[in-house]
DNA sequence: GCGGCCGTTGACGTTTACGTCAACGGCTCA
DNA sequence: TGAGCCGTTGACGTAAACGTCAACGGCCGC
């Protein structure tokens, strides 16, 4: 039973190439990922194979995102995870008993670290938007002084 | 990073060190940038001193944009600059007599460059605006979970 | 005339984010 | 049963964008 490249809804758990394909990336990277502690493969050191939950996917776009949109370091982008994986943990917290005041520390923190990305991307968007409005106005200039010239080479055609 | 633009009147040229210091670079910076042909600084291997002229300082500014908000590299950056020179070329080709559909030319050359710009700023703030957009809901979702929680706290006082 | 500061040119070092290669092991299919 | 893949772990290589250091020179105030 081979496995079809297209999303088969029974796919429990991928293997780093498939995933490396899917996601755009080589193999190496994702074990450099791994290294640095922004991706964690299911099953590692146990089996030998590295497997990864189809959430991974999502997670290691999510960090291609986070390095070519906003220009973070790995290590930033490993510290935004973090705070995202607190996300989590405080959801499995409701279930694993942990206490309310634990698991409002625990969400109070992710909304910090939310927020502060949030800053951040809402300054790169200024600013580019900024740096775009003044390109648009060069723009404009370049186009106006095009048609002055070419309304010169129709009364002064070929003034080579 | 602030910026200083301002500059006394009678100021014609800067040093290497005072260029550095406004802009938020290094000289180390400056001088790399100048062997790659992103910076010609005047006066250069004829007194011995690095001179530039106050325009050279918006250029330094604005490579630094093109870096840290579109991500350009450096020989990127030197592709958008020969375009953007190819606008002052064109605009001197006029003094220089030359003839107008060699200006023209440049011209069009250097619009067509421009919009390739554009074009790329305006990918960027899209996608970095939908990233925004998911965020902003994914806190929603944390602040809500963080209200329940606290009204919890209410109820259960201290479930350690 | 000299200490301090700024500049110069190499040349080598560093960090980040991978690429590449070697040597090995486990399936699986003809 | 062995050739072809896919996976594993090191180890070393690399490109970009600088940092750092050495050795030197000019100028300036005291």
């Amino acid at each position: 039973m081979s496995v079809t490249p297209e999303l088969a809804a029974d796919e429990v758990s991928l293997r780093i190439g498939e995933l490396a394909k899917r996601a755009g990336l080589t193999t190496r990277t994702l074990r450099y990922w791994e290294e640095l502690g922004l991706v964690k493969p299911i099953d590692h050191r146990c089996s030998g194979e590295r497997l990864y939950s189809p959430a991974e996917l999502e997670r290691v776009v999510h960090i291609r995102e986070l390095q070519d949109l906003l220009g973070l370091t790995l290590a930033e982008i490993r510290i935004v995870l973090e705070s995202e994986d607190a996300i989590e943990r405080a959801r499995s917290a409701r279930l694993s008993g942990a206490s309310i005041a634990r698991r409002l520390a625990l969400l109070e923190q992710a909304i910090e670290a939310h927020s502060r990305l949030i800053d951040r991307m809402d300054d790169r968007l200024a600013r580019i938007a900024t740096f775009r409005d003044e390109w648009l106005q060069r723009g404009e200039r370049m186009r106006e002084r095009s048609e002055e010239l070419r309304s010169e080479m129709h009364h002064v055609p070929e003034g080579n």
